[in-house]
RNA sequence: GGGCGCUUAGCUCAGUUGGUUCAGAGCACUUGGUUUACACCCAAGGGGUCAGGGGUUCGAAUCCCUUAGCGCCCACCA
């Protein structure tokens, strides 16, 4: 069949992808091969696909599919995450659009919009993943509000909970006033902003005297509860033990004295708001201060802020600076540049508070995942990360896990009673009863009497257990699948989650476990444009991936993205990349055009050339072989790429196929014929992670394949012995049929013009390449010579001169000139060597090994320059 | 403020324990090439004081000190 000239990604890839789901091949079961397994960092159930996840997912398939070929039982694992505050937030959104208002609705009603909604949008993004060639098990799609992976999060949280490491705290946390819930410390985003610093007046009670402190935050004054001056300033002395009154307010509010205060910054008093600062919060606790908090849910002011109430706090900001202005109360602005902290999902600036939460206990927690890390038990490339991971683990604080949400998994505890206090933990609401009747000796409680804890769990106290709970490990501890695939092998991921994801699993897998749950985490970089711009939706500099797959096939654009992403750099993602990729692909497929186009003559003998070019491939690939090898236990996939990509490019089409290559419509011997279509088939194998849809197509097109034989299960290709002399020969050989390109080049010789080539031969050369270099110099014979050819051309390879006899007269000028260019040269390099040699102390201290080499290399020059001098004599003579 | 890391060709990056001409790769660039797989191509080229300075050593891109610039993480003074 005659094959198109041009290659269609397109249909290809939907043709092979359908075949490899058909015949199951992602599929995988316990059997007794080792198994290599995988876990996707599960994205946003109603996201959709972004660079990030293009890099992440390519990554993740390419080790899949080596490991598939390398015999291991290849497990990959997708699923989604449920995303509580991403998700929660869109459903709000969009029922915000249909004029529904969140409050109005009951939890169960809105779970119902949230269920809706998932159900529709969700798994989206896996389906994307499919155009991306990702050979996941889909058979074993999980999803993080499944029903066994729900009921494991609420097994760890009593089981957490009952070892005491779970408990409840009236902490200060970071409040998102829109989204109103409370965030962790990782989805708080520090942003420096240009703010003002107020300088406001306060009158000392029973005087006339006035103190002046700085703050940021006027609005706040309403919150205040004491006046804090550190005891050494002198400044304040006539101070210590009065009380101040708070301007608009009125209130009293006691002088207090702390060493906290920094008598350097603003004035040296500072207003104490324990209701609204971490630090003010620190200090009230430790002088006993009165906490009024000023501010409702949503960040506008409650009943504390008199006048105010009702209004946002940065409205409230600008006018009540106004109202003290008017006053006299405020002695000046100044500007002031703060970080201000904002919310990862809503932008919203925090707001600190205090509230009632769950948090889980991490030092004792932490410490056997940290020792896995620092003993190399897991893996992190790069390990630059190592120091990272340490600090964060050896300052780890307290885990709040609670949130004010519904999406999720509502925290099993059950209040009892009339108490907000009394509560009891348990996986059922049924145990629950139970318990609850034991700890009040209450047996007349019912259910009705039981109100189950409103928050949710924070999404990352599902995920941390993700590479268990995908297998069931928690509600069936012993089972066949998590004793076989646990702990899995890899796992790709951004450095951005190190610590709200990959630490967590760790310290999970070995409370849960007793064990690592995975030995190796790659740590991709951040995809950026051009302008190292990551990239983004709000900025529109993030191409849709869909478009690039279109664009450019699925396989260019996962060499465009392994081109230039060595693990934990940063990748600038440039379409200039995808076109390197396809055009890799292109020339896959015009080199299997090539090759299928030949008409076969079983009557003709091998032609030498071709006998020594097959042989040196060989041992070029198994080369590869090697490098490839210890670039994918660095985990250097761009590295190994690039390995396979010159392999193919250089070795394998600018000359193996050159040299091989019959001519113009003349027919191909049987046995090269052969020989390179199992050449082809290991190339094949070794492309096949980087480019599955590609070589699974040659593949089918070289023969007719049953499904057992199909390239995506076969077998990696064998080691086998290297020729490394044959290999060395090459080089010498390429290097002379480069000499005489830039001769022809230079003296304007057609490529088609055949010539003639003389050799001296001063260091008896093999010549088992001179059909080779006939070949491809398009010679019309090669000798060996005496003397030096005159009137001819000539160029130097190690220490043989070769000569190129020609028509027309020789510029004997340029050719001296170009001779003592070199001669020169050679004479300075050989001074260098001699002069190392002779260096006593280099002789004495230098290895063996490093000392014989200088003396080859000065024996190589001092031939080289005799050479030369004899050339030169010829040349003018 | 504390900690970590980076600076090598126009761009993105390799460079393993200091020692084979070690100063490299890919892309980009320059020049030449149209029947014979591929112009998404072929061939031949140009290009770097390894951020600056100092030191250790027979020998430094590689080790030490220092200066400058950049990045990340943590904490965060109202």
């Amino acid at each position: 069949m005659a094959l198109a000239t041009k290659y269609d990604s397109k249909s290809v890839e939907e043709r092979w992808y359908t075949y490899w789901m058909e015949h199951n091949y992602f599929h995988s079961e316990v059997d007794d091969r080792e198994a290599y397994t995988i876990v996707i960092p599960p994205p946003n159930v109603t996201g959709v696909l972004h660079m990030g996840h293009m890099l992440n997912n390519t990554i993740q398939d390419v080790l899949i599919r080596r490991a598939r070929l390398k015999g291991y039982n290849a497990c990959w694992v997708p699923g989604t995450d449920h995303a509580s505050i991403a998700t929660e937030a869109k459903v709000v959104a969009k029922l915000k659009e249909q004029g529904i208002d969140k409050n109005d609705l009951t939890r169960d009603e809105f779970l119902e919009h949230a269920w809706e909604w998932t159900h529709k949008h969700g798994g989206i993004i896996l389906e994307q993943l499919k155009k991306l060639g990702a050979s996941c098990d889909w058979e074993r799609t999980a999803f993080t509000m499944d029903d066994n992976l729900s009921a494991s999060v609420i097994k760890v949280f009593v089981d957490l909970y009952n070892k005491g490491l779970i408990y409840r705290g009236y902490r200060m946390v970071n409040w998102d006033p829109e989204a109103k819930t409370t965030l962790s410390d990782e989805e708080v985003i520090y942003e420096e902003k240009q703010g003002s610093l107020y300088y406001l007046k306060y009158k000392i009670e029973g005087s006339e005297d006035t103190l002046t402190i700085a703050t940021t935050r006027p609005e706040t004054i309403m919150g205040d509860t004491a006046i804090c001056i550190n005891p050494n300033d002198e400044r304040f002395t006539h101070l210590k033990g009065k009380k101040a009154i708070v301007p608009i307010a009125g209130r009293v509010i006691p002088i207090i004295e702390d060493e906290y205060v920094d008598v350097e910054f603003g004035t040296g008093c500072l207003k104490v708001t324990p209701a609204h600062d971490p630090n003010d919060k620190i200090l009230g606790d430790k002088h006993n201060l009165e906490v009024v908090d000023i501010f409702n849910d949503d960040a506008t002011l409650n009943s504390f802020g008199l006048h105010y109430q009702g209004k946002d706090r940065f409205i409230v900001r600008k006018e009540i600076v106004k109202e003290l202005e008017s006053i006299g109360a405020l002695e000046k602005t100044e500007t002031h540049l703060n970080k201000v902290g904002t919310s990862e999902r809503t932008k919203a600036v925090i707001e600190p508070k205090l509230s009632d939460q769950w948090f889980l206990k991490m030092e004792g927690l932490a410490k056997p995942a940290l020792d896995a890390v620092l003993e190399n038990n897991v893996n992190l490339v790069p390990d630059k990360f190592v120091n990272t991971y340490r600090h964060w683990m050896e300052n780890v604080r307290d885990w709040n896990i609670s949130r004010q949400l519904w999406w999720g998994h509502q925290i099993p505890a059950y209040f009892y009673a009339d108490g907000k206090e009394d509560f009891v933990v348990a996986e059922s609401r049924e145990e629950a009863l139970v318990l609850a009747k034991e700890k009040t000796g209450n047996t007349f409680l019912t259910d009705k009497d039981l109100t189950q804890d409103a928050d949710a769990l924070d999404t990352w106290f599902s995920s941390w257990l993700w590479p268990i709970s995908v297998f069931n490990g928690i509600l069936e501890p012993d089972n066949k699948e998590i004793n076989y695939y646990y702990p899995t092998n890899d796992l790709v991921t951004a450095p951005e989650i190190l610590f709200f994801w990959v630490a967590r699993m760790i310290i999970a897998g070995y409370e849960y476990r007793g064990e690592k749950p995975f030995t190796n985490v790659y740590l991709t970089g951040i995809v950026r444009d051009k302008q190292r711009r990551k990239m983004s939706k709000s900025l529109g500099n993030s191409p849709d991936p869909l478009d690039l797959i279109a664009q450019y096939g699925a396989d260019g654009i996962r060499v465009g993205m392994l081109l230039s992403s060595p693990a934990g750099n940063d990748l600038m993602f440039d379409e200039d990349l995808c076109k390197q990729g396809s055009a890799f692909v292109n020339k896959i497929f015009n080199a299997f055009r090539l090759i299928k186009g030949w008409e076969i003559d079983a009557a003709i003998e091998q032609p030498a050339a071709s006998t020594i070019a097959v042989q040196w491939y060989q041992s070029r690939f198994q080369q590869a072989l090697i490098e490839l090898e210890h670039n994918y236990s660095k985990y250097r996939i761009s590295d190994a790429l690039m390995t396979t990509y010159k392999l193919i490019w250089d070795d394998f089409c600018s000359w193996l196929l050159e040299m091989i290559k019959p001519g113009y419509q003349s027919p191909i011997d049987a046995k090269t014929y052969q020989e390179v279509i199992a050449i082809l088939e290991d190339n094949l194998k070794i492309l096949h992670p980087f480019v599955p849809f590609i070589s699974e197509e040659i593949w089918h097109q070289i023969s007719d394949r049953t499904p057992e034989e199909a390239l995506i299960i076969s077998n990696w290709p064998k080691s086998e012995a290297i020729n490394e002399d044959l290999i060395k020969e090459f080089q010498i050989a390429a290097d002379v049929v480069s000499g005489i390109r830039t001769i022809r080049k230079e003296k304007n010789i057609s490529f088609k013009e055949t010539i003639e080539l003389s050799v001296l031969n001063s260091e008896n050369n093999s010549d088992t390449f001179d059909p080779v270099i006939s070949k491809l110099g398009n010679l019309t014979s090669l000798h060996y010579v005496e003397t030096q050819v005159e009137g001819a051309l000539s160029f130097r390879v190690k220490s043989n001169e070769y000569f190129i006899p020609t028509a027309g007269a020789i510029n004997v000028e340029e050719e001296l000139k170009k001779l003592n260019e070199e001669l020169v040269y050679t004479e300075g390099f050989l001074k260098s060597v001699q002069k190392k040699l002779q260096n006593e102390r280099f002789v004495n201290n230098a290895p063996d090994q490093v000392i014989a080499n200088e003396r080859k290399k000065e024996a190589d020059a001092e031939a080289k320059i005799t050479m030369l001098k004899s050339s030169l004599e010829g040349l003018q003579n």
